[in-house]
DNA sequence: GTTGAGCGTT
């Protein structure tokens, strides 16, 4: 997929030189440094392009996993541990009740998707501390990645 | 310090 790619860039990049060392006469400028400009251009285009595609692809590598039937004793650091064995762990949050601090037993794990779906199988209805964990894959979210409205 | 179906906060 990349080989192909930077062959098809570079082509490009060869004719768009070309076309601008023919115009560039008419138009009263060098047509060697048209050329090697629109050439250079040619090749940075793509690659800028691409890094942002490299980007917005890195956050659908992650995926929220719903975890429930959690011990109470339970901790993050354990649930790390143990969906670590099965995938690389982004992220767990255990929901505890904000007015008592209580933990709630359930939480959210954020691992990639690959490893989401090989550690849902051989983690769904396993015992975890003497509990039967009930893995998933997580609801929707509402967005809230903007500022809460504060005086 | 308790309880036991569930999908949530910077």
């Amino acid at each position: 997929m990349k080989s192909p790619q930077v062959l098809t860039v570079i082509i490009v990049a060869v004719v768009f030189a070309l076309i601008g060392y023919f115009i560039a006469g008419p138009i009263g400028v060098e047509p060697a440094t048209v050329a090697v400009s629109v050439f250079i251009g040619a090749l940075l285009a793509p690659f800028i392009s691409k890094k942002e595609e490299v980007e917005g692809s890195k956050s659908d590598e992650v995926k929220t996993l719903y975890v429930g039937n959690l011990p109470y004793r339970a901790n993050e650091a354990s649930v790390r541990s143990l969906f670590s064995e099965y995938g690389n762990v982004h992220s767990v949050r255990l929901m505890k009740d904000k007015h008592t601090g209580k933990r709630r037993g359930f939480g959210f794990v954020e691992m990639n998707v690959a490893d989401s779906e090989a550690a849902i199988s051989a983690l769904n209805d396993t015992e975890f501390q003497q509990r039967t964990l009930k893995v998933r894959e997580a609801k929707d979210r509402p967005e809230r990645t903007d500022e809460a409205v504060s005086s």
